[in-house]
DNA sequence: GACCAGGCACATC
DNA sequence: GATGTGCATGGT
């Protein structure tokens, strides 16, 4: 499926933040909404010079809410960055290369513990925010390796993160690669309407 | 106007 | 443990 998906797609360069703190942040928007209206959010955080730790953990709620309007459920998104940005300064200095430091399995652990933070977001935020190699599942994963019958409907998020660590190489390229591919044939073929002709993974026996 | 979009916490049974 | 619900904007 992989090969099948790069040799057809290429690479995907994702994610598509600039920074580290810029993917975390994207990270905690994204939840349920559609990219674009993330990117619109972002924006504004970018043209007020506030897309860093601090200028975000010191802002008033008011303030912040209404410049993530457009990536919608502002109000429970204000929360749940501050909730991360609190973590960040008390737990590690507002650093990012202090976070960098600690072991997957310890990160993982506290990035749970944050309100807000469930294990899409936490996984994200490691694999594509700080390079740590873990795959990432999410709606289009499932719906994907459901469709293929890889798994079956009622598989956990856990479960469907097992399946596809023992099938791929265990480095942080490959996880990053592969969850990126997985989102891209979801949107253009495996989309809840599928519509599967032309599809690159047509023609796969498993 | 309906449906969808890279979830999560919480209440309830 | 399983299921249902609130959160909200913006594109198609």
């Amino acid at each position: 499926m992989f090969d099948r998906l790069f040799k057809h797609y290429g690479p995907q360069h994702w994610w598509p933040g600039e920074t580290p703190f810029e993917v975390m942040v994207g990270a905690i928007l994204t939840q349920n909404t559609n990219w674009r209206n993330v990117e619109k959010a972002m924006n504004n955080l970018k043209h007020e010079g506030v897309l860093h730790p601090e200028s975000l953990r010191i802002m008033p709620e008011g303030r912040l809410a209404a410049l993530l309007k457009p990536a919608g459920f502002f109000n429970v998104k204000t929360k749940r960055l501050k909730a991360f940005l609190n973590f960040l300064h008390s737990r590690y200095g507002g650093s990012i290369d202090a976070l960098r430091s600690t072991s997957t399995s310890k990160l993982r652990e506290e990035l749970l513990a944050i309100k807000g933070i469930g294990k899409e977001t936490a996984d994200s935020i490691l694999l594509y925010a700080l390079g740590h190699p873990i795959f990432v599942v999410d709606a289009y994963t499932y719906r994907v390796f459901t469709r293929h019958h890889l798994i079956g409907e009622e598989a956990l998020y856990d479960e469907l993160q097992d399946l596809a660590t023992g099938h791929v190489p265990a480095e942080a390229e490959h996880y990053n690669e592969f969850h990126a591919l997985l989102v891209r044939v979801g949107k253009d073929y495996c989309s809840p309407t599928p519509k599967c002709e032309n599809c690159p993974l047509n023609g796969l026996n498993w």
